[in-house]
DNA sequence: GACTTGACTAGAC
DNA sequence: AGTCTAGCCAAGT
């Protein structure tokens, strides 16, 4: 059973669904790499995930998005930068190296994502 | 068309 | 308990 009921549909990129899920994080919150892939049924796609963020539209709210440690990724992690500033504004709290405590902020995704599966 | 790179993670040492 | 290695998969070169 390499894939489960969030299998991805023909028609919608495993990049899209990514997008649309990334949406749904609520403000102040935050959702891991890892939590988005296995939420779509792809475990090991984290790399994949974190590429959608890279090339996101800029209606995704890709600050939400942070790795497993809680930190921010991806380059530009300076007090000052854009995801970093709106963390920040959004309630999250961050500590000198672009970290937050996922135990507090941590979003689970795999709700929303069959939302996002079913969702026309 | 093969080889390298990357906003990752889990497991081994 | 901290560091290193291997695995994954798509994009870019």
């Amino acid at each position: 059973m390499s894939f489960n009921e969030f299998d991805v549909q023909p028609g919608r990129s495993f990049n899209e669904l990514v997008h649309e899920l990334v949406r749904r994080i609520p403000e102040g919150r935050v959702a891991t790499y890892g939590s988005i892939a296995r939420a779509l049924g792809a475990p090991r796609k984290a790399r994949e995930v974190g590429w959608a963020m890279a090339n996101c539209p800029a209606d995704v709210p890709a600050h939400r998005v942070v790795n497993r440690l809680g930190c921010i990724s991806g380059g530009a992690i300076t007090a000052g930068s854009a995801r970093w500033a709106r963390l920040e504004a959004e309630g999250v709290r961050l500590d000198g190296l672009g970290c937050c405590n996922l135990r507090r902020y941590e979003w689970d995704p795999t709700a929303a994502a069959r939302g996002v599966i079913t969702d026309p």
